[in-house]
DNA sequence: ATTATTAAATGGATCACCCATTCAATGGAA
DNA sequence: TTCCATTGAATGGGTGATCCATTTAATAAT
C-alpha cells in the first residue's frame, strides 16, 4: 500500500557479492576506498561517502512519510517480509528500525495475522522517558530538574487559571475527594498516587498538550522521590487535601495570584520534607527498579 | 567488565530444539502452549506469561545498570558477540536492543577495533526529536507549540534577567554582530541560523539545563518555519538586530520588565510575518527535508 | 626511522530458518 | 441451525552462521 523503496545507494557493492578477494590489486596506492570502482569501466558519477547505516535511512524514510502527511495514526506498514524487500534490506536491519521508531512511540508491532506495524497516535509520555535517560545519564541535575519544576509550575498555575474549563475543575475536585478517602484510610501511597494525578490532571487544564507534556516529564521524576520518601519514612504531607481544595478554590475563581502563592509554599514544604534527609534525593532510589519501555 | 546477565526466561524450549515435529500430537486437545511441558516430566513452577520481548529486556537492563551508576558516560559495553552470549540472547534481538538505546541517545556504536557500544554523555537534543514526532503524528498542533514557545520564551526570559553571566551576555554580543554581518550582506539564510544561535545561547544563559532543553525544543521547529518562509519568500524580519540589541541591553541590567515587552512585541512581529500567507505555517513545509537521527 | 602491509577486533548486514501468537475459515457435534 | 473445536495461514519474535567494512595496532619492508 506504501512505497518506501530505498535506493541503499550502499557501500556493499552489491548484495550478496562473490567475495572480491582481499588483495586483489597488489601494488595500490590510492587509499580511495574501493566501493564500486573496478566494476563499471568509467562510471564518473562517484557517489560522495556514505557512512549512513541501513536503519537510519529506512528511520528517516518512514519519518519523512509520516511528516508528509503520508502515513497517519492507524495506518498500517507492510509486513516486514514485504517491507524488507521493498527497502531492499534484510529483515533484520529493518527490524531495527523498526524497534527504534516502536522505542520512540512511532510505531506500534502487533503480531498474528492481521497484526503489524501500526502507526501510534497520542502518545504524550515520551518525554518522560529522555528526561530519565538525561538524569541517569548525569546530563541533567536532580537540582535543575526540581528547580525547572517550580517555574513549570507557576506557568501551568497561571495557564490553568485562565483556560481551565468546568470539566477540568470537575475532575481535580474527585481526585481530591479521592486523596481524602486514602488519607481518611492510611492508604499513604495511594495518596501519593493521587498527587501524580492531580498534577497531571493540573497540567492537562491548561489546554496546552505541549505545556502539559512539559509538565508530566519534570513531574514524574519528582513523583518518584516522593513515593520513595513516603514509602521508606512513613510520613506523609499534612493537610494535603485541605492545600488541594483551597489551591481548587482559587484556580476555581480564576485568582492567579492566589492560586500560585498556594502552589509555591506547597512546593516548598514538599521540598523540606523531602530534603529532611539527605541521600533520600539520590538520583538511585528514585530511577532504579520499574524502568521499562515507559510504564507509569 | 559489566555482568548483565539476561536468563532469558524465555518462551522457547530451548535454544535451537530439534524442530519438534508440527503435527507431533494428533488429538491433543489442551491449548496450553506447550512451552516446555513434555520435557521434563514434573515441573510444578509454571511460569508466568511472559509477553515481554527479550529487547526490551536488554534496553531495560541498560537503563537499570545506568540508573544505579554501574553503568556511567564514557564506559563501554562488551563486544556484541560477547555480550549476547552473556545476554543469553542472538546478537540480532542485541542489536535491536543496542539500536534502540542509540537512537534514544543513551549509546554510540563505534566500529573498528576499540570500538564497541559507549554511554553516551551530555546530549541535550533528545527532547528536539520527541517533538518532532508529535508533530508529525499530530498529537500536538502547531498552533499548541507556539504557543507554549510564547510562554516558555517568556520564563526562559525571567531566569536569563536573572541568571545570565557575562560570558553568556558576551556570546550574545558576539551573535549580534554576526546577524549583522549577515545582514549587510544580505546573507538572510544565515541571518536565521543566527536567530536559531541567538535563542539557544539565550536558553543555555538561564544556567538550566531542563530549561535550556525545553526552550530549545520548541523553538527548534520554529526556526524551521522561519527558515522555510525566509527561504521561500525573500523578505526577512527588518531592524532584526537592533532589536536584539535594545534587549541584549535590557538583559544587561537585569530589566525583566523590559526585557519581556521586547521579546513579546518581537514575537508578535515574527509571528505576524508567518502568518502573512496560510500555508507557510503548514507542517509539511517544515518538516519535510532534514529528518536524520537528529541533525540539528 | 619511516612507511607500507597485514592481521585482528568489532560493528554492519545478509540469509535461511524456526517458533509463537493471532485470527479467520472450516467442519463436525449438539 | 448454532456453536465450538480444529486447522492453517499470516505475521512478528528469535536464532545461528557467515560475510563485509572499518579501524587500529603490530609487523615487515624500504
Amino acid at each position: 500500500m506504501i512505497h518506501l523503496i530505498i535506493h541503499r545507494m550502499s557501500t556493499k557493492s552489491s548484495p550478496r557479492a562473490p567475495a572480491r578477494p582481499r588483495s586483489s590489486s597488489p601494488n595500490r596506492r590510492d587509499r580511495v576506498p574501493d566501493h564500486r570502482a573496478a566494476g563499471t569501466p568509467a562510471a564518473p558519477t562517484f557517489r560522495p561517502i556514505h557512512t549512513r547505516r541501513a536503519f537510519e535511512e529506512i528511520c528517516e524514510r518512514i519519518r519523512e512519510q509520516l511528516a508528509l502527511g503520508i502515513l497517519k495514526p492507524g495506518d498500517k506498514l507492510p509486513p516486514e517480509r514485504d517491507l524488507a524487500q521493498q527497502l531492499g534490506v534484510s529483515r533484520n536491519v529493518l527490524r531495527e528500525a523498526l524497534r527504534s521508531l516502536e522505542m520512540a512511540g512511532v510505531l506500534r508491532l502487533q503480531k498474528g495475522v492481521k497484526g503489524g506495524a501500526f502507526i501510534q497516535e497520542g502518545d504524550t509520555s515520551r518525554m518522560n522517558g529522555v528526561m530519565r535517560d538525561m538524569l541517569s545519564l548525569g546530563t541533567i541535575s536532580v537540582r535543575e530538574l526540581s528547580e525547572a519544576r517550580v517555574h513549570v509550575l507557576d506557568l501551568v498555575v497561571r495557564l490553568a487559571c485562565a483556560n481551565a474549563r468546568k470539566a477540568d475543575l470537575d475532575a481535580l475536585e474527585a481526585n481530591i475527594r479521592r486523596t481524602e478517602d486514602a488519607t481518611r484510610e492510611g492508604r499513604l501511597l495511594d495518596r501519593v498516587e493521587c498527587s501524580r494525578e492531580f498534577y497531571k490532571l493540573l497540567a492537562a487544564s491548561t489546554g496546552n498538550k505541549v505545556i502539559a507534556m512539559i509538565m508530566d516529564s519534570v513531574t514524574e521524576i519528582h513523583m518518584r522521590f516522593v513515593y520513595a520518601k513516603v514509602s521508606s519514612s512513613g510520613v506523609a504531607m499534612a493537610r494535603l487535601a485541605e492545600k488541594r481544595r483551597q489551591f481548587l478554590a482559587a484556580l476555581g475563581e480564576r485568582n492567579v495570584a492566589t492560586a500560585t502563592r498556594l502552589m509555591r509554599s506547597h512546593l516548598e514544604s514538599v521540598q523540606r520534607m523531602l530534603e529532611q534527609d539527605p541521600g533520600a534525593m539520590s538520583l538511585h532510589v528514585a530511577l532504579a527498579e520499574v524502568q521499562p519501555g515507559m510504564r507509569r
